[in-house]
Order: structure tokens, then sequence, then C-alpha cells
DNA sequence: ACTTTTTTGATTGTTTTTGATTGTTTATGG
DNA sequence: CCATAAACAATCAAAAACAATCAAAAAAGT
């Protein structure tokens, strides 16, 4: 049986019965325990189940869409690498700041039961973040109603009151010259002041973000760790400047 | 049958008899007293039930919140009347507060190219403010993710730096003794703290709150105006004490 | 045909869940 | 008020489920 035919069988069983055992599913599919948990772990990552001791249960809210969510992409394939490799930075009782943007909104997933505080100003993480329990708090402010993060002087303000233990990033240009650009500068000053208030600095960027540059820095490339999946050679210049991550698999 | 299986036939035993004797749910589920506690435990914890002494009860109707999701579809019509009613106080320029909960959600659509500017603490209320384009600002705090309102101390201080034309707030119960209630303490002081900054004050309550008694209350019936399809006969009392406006078509 | 990569299932030790048992608290009837 | 029984919380060891690891099998690329 393929992987996927697979997937769409357990997909099938755990829409039936609302929700279905570990055991059931190695029944129905005749594959191992393992490959069935390492199946429940991928459908749950695309957001398709959610994850039971013992078995899988249906998506809580009912904002289930099995057509609308779109096969998973090369990009946002890279950009989950890196935001679980994020993501074991944080340790039970830190309070952590969540950038907008979607390879930050990877991260989440991976943050479930791990005991800690988010503070984000994208609104698209906040149902994802309460769907998993996490104790989440929004940034105050105006809403750019393109990006749907949460942007504008107050909401600068409103970031004061709070210190992080870690900040996670997103950006959209890199280069040793130039540092942390952003086409946005409502953004970018949100992205400046969580660097200072933050002990622990990250900058999650595909490879995609390497040489670019855009409108607005908010940071010099030392400001920062880098964790990416870029290997070409300029990795080494980063290197000197910063902590540089490369995270393969 | 999974943990989660279990919970999910308590909850719909407890529902079904109103209050459940500990021994009938071991009969039912097939599980231990231990295991039944420690899901009592749990499932009260999350605020689903309430335990008494020999096994659950529902949680008491003062304190009861419907989940988000049950009020939508429960008396939508009655509700998007007031709404559009509600709505229609609203001038081109004005800023205003709409307050999370299921019937001021009614109002943006129509809202829609009024040219103002909204500041609102629902999370749901989000997505459609800027789906219909319309200026909006994000209360910050924490997220108390049943009900996907923010609140807490963060957000009233946030509060404060905003005044308001119009505010529209949600209920739970009206009485002309007890004023306006609302089971959440946190809310309710969201509430208080918005009637205090707004100019022009209502509430929209359909005809299912009056005579009810919330937890919390957050103003006197003078505080704010009515906007309501309740037509019984204590209307007059209420009328004697502030505005109310009883929206029939 | 051979190497490399991916997928799979078995095995490991660890964590979570569970039911029995303990002694303590609470309700109730005399 | 006391005695008694039921309900309770706390504890513990067994069982189930788990994540992590590894080598074999399958698939893909050369």
């Amino acid at each position: 049986m393929l992987t996927t035919e697979r997937h769409q069988l357990i997909i099938k069983t755990v829409k039936n019965d609302q929700t279905t055992s570990l055991k059931r599913l190695v029944e129905v599919t005749g594959a191992s325990e393992s490959t069935i948990r390492r199946d429940l772990d991928q459908l749950e990552q695309q957001g398709l189940l959610r994850r039971v001791h013992g078995g899988a249960s249906l998506i809580s809210s009912a904002s289930e869409e099995p057509a609308m969510r779109e096969k998973v992409t090369k990009s946002q394939k890279e950009k989950r690498l890196i935001a679980r490799y994020a993501s074991s930075m944080v340790q039970p009782g830190d309070c952590i700041f969540i950038d907008a943007g979607s390879t930050t909104f990877e991260m989440i997933p991976f943050l479930k039961q791990k005991d800690i505080i988010v503070v984000t100003n994208g609104l698209d993480h906040l149902q994802a973040l309460t769907e998993y329990n996490i104790k989440t708090y929004v940034l105050g402010g105006l809403i750019k109603s393109r990006t749907g993060a949460v942007v504008g002087a107050g909401a600068v303000q409103n970031l004061q009151q709070y210190r992080f233990d870690h900040c996670f990033m997103g950006v959209n240009g890199i280069t040793i010259q130039d540092g942390y650009t952003t086409p946005d500068p409502e953004e970018a000053a949100i992205k400046q002041m969580t660097l200072q208030l933050s002990r622990k600095r990250y900058i999650l960027a595909d490879h995609s973000k390497f040489g670019n540059v855009a409108f607005t820095k908010f940071g010099d490339i030392q400001s920062a760790a880098i964790l990416t999946n870029y290997e070409g050679p300029e990795i080494n210049d980063f290197a000197n400047k910063t902590n540089i991550k490369v995270v393969t698999t």
C-alpha cells in the first residue's frame, strides 16, 4: 500500500469514527504501529487530525477543510524543518515572542504541551495557538489587513510591557552588508523593538532570503542568530558575524 | 476505549442527566472509580462540568458560558436584527468599540464602507472586520481560548489609550436590580472600562438575556442604552431607568 | 548493476495511563 | 454529638502507549 493511500485511509477512518485507536488503524491498514505513529505525526502537522493518547481524533473545531488544506509545498517543508529546529530551543516555562509570518507559523504545532507563554503579532497564529492550548497573548494595535499582522505605534508601546526569553522572527532579506530587512517599516519597528526585549534572538530564514535586501532594515547581522537551510558558500561569512545553524534534516 | 472517548461519554451523560453519580459513570464507561475521578478532575478544570460529592453536575447556570460556536446558530436572526439597528447608530468618522460575542459579531457586515475605526477584543471579529476592509485595532492581552476574547489586566490597561464615540457590548444577564452581568470577571473588567471610555454606550441583548443574573456585574441599568427584541411587560420598568429600543423588524 | 535515499518494522528505554489500596474526609441517621 | 458508611485524595505498581533508534527492505537515482 502506498503511503499516500494509507494516509487517505487513516483520515477516512478518523472522519468516520470521530476518534480512532491506533490499534484499529493498524488493523485497517495492515501497517505496523511505528508506521501509523509516523503517519499520525505527519497528518497532525498538516492539520488534518489531532493525536490523542492511544490514537487520533478529529480536529476539535468544525473548521475541518479536507480539500482546503493544499498539498504541502516544497518551501513549506523547508520552513517546517527550520521551524521544528527553532521550537527545540524552547524550554518549559519560557516566555517567547513569535513574529507574524508563514515560517514562524510552522513552529506552532511543535510547541504543543511545552508549558510556555507566547506573545505574537500574527493574527493567523492566534487560532492555531489557542487550538493547541498554548497560553497566548496578542499584541494590541492596528491590524494590517494584507498580512494579518498587528503594527503601529500602539503596538510598539504595548510590546514594551513584555520581556522574552526567546524571540523568533521572519525576514525578507539577509545580507552581510545590510543585515536583516523587511518591506514594511511598520513591521520593522515591531521587529526592532522585539529584538531589544529578548534575551535570545532567532531569525528564521529559508534559502530564498539570502542575498536579498528589502526596504527597511531592522537589525545588523550580529543582532540575532540565524536558523536556515541555506548551505551556500557565504555561510562562513555569516558564521563569522553571528551564530548560524543550518538545519538539513 | 480511548481517554478522549471516555471524556466525551462522560460529558454527554452529564449533559443528559443534569447530574450524574460516579457509580453510574463507572457503569457507563466500564472504567474504574479512580479513572473516573481523574477524568472528572480534568473536565472540571476545563470548565466543562462541576464536581459534586458523589458525582458531577452541569455547570450552574449563573456562570454557564456556552462556547462561541454553539451560540452562533442559536437565535442568529434575532441577533442580526438587533445588530443591524445598532449599526445604524454609527456615523462616518466614528471610533467605536465592538465587544467580543456573537451578537456584536453580527454588526460587522452592516459596517462595511462606513469609514470608521473599530477597536475590538473579539478574535473572531478580526477576520470579518479586515475582510470588510474596516480599519481595525485589536486590544492586546491574554487570549481566553474558550471564547476567543482578549482579557486580563494588560488588556484593561491597553484599552485606556482609546476613546470611543460608541461602544457596543454583549451581555449575559439583565435585571433592574443587578444591572448588566456576565460570567467571567476578566471580561467584565474590560466591559466596565470600555463603558467609562465611551461617549454613547449600547448593550445588545436578545430576549433570552432578560431576567438572568450572571456572576459578575459590570454596570448599572442606567449606565448604557439597551437594544433588544424583548417585548415583555417589564420593558417599561427598564424604560424608566435608561433608554431602551425594542427592535421588531 | 550499483549506490544512495527513503520507508518500514522491530527493539529499546521512557512516559503516561490505569486500577487497586491506603488512610482521610465528608455526609447522614441515630 | 457520635458512629457508620460512603466518597474522597494520595500513592504505587502494572500495563499500555509512547518517542527514539537502528537495521533491513524498498524505491529512486546513477
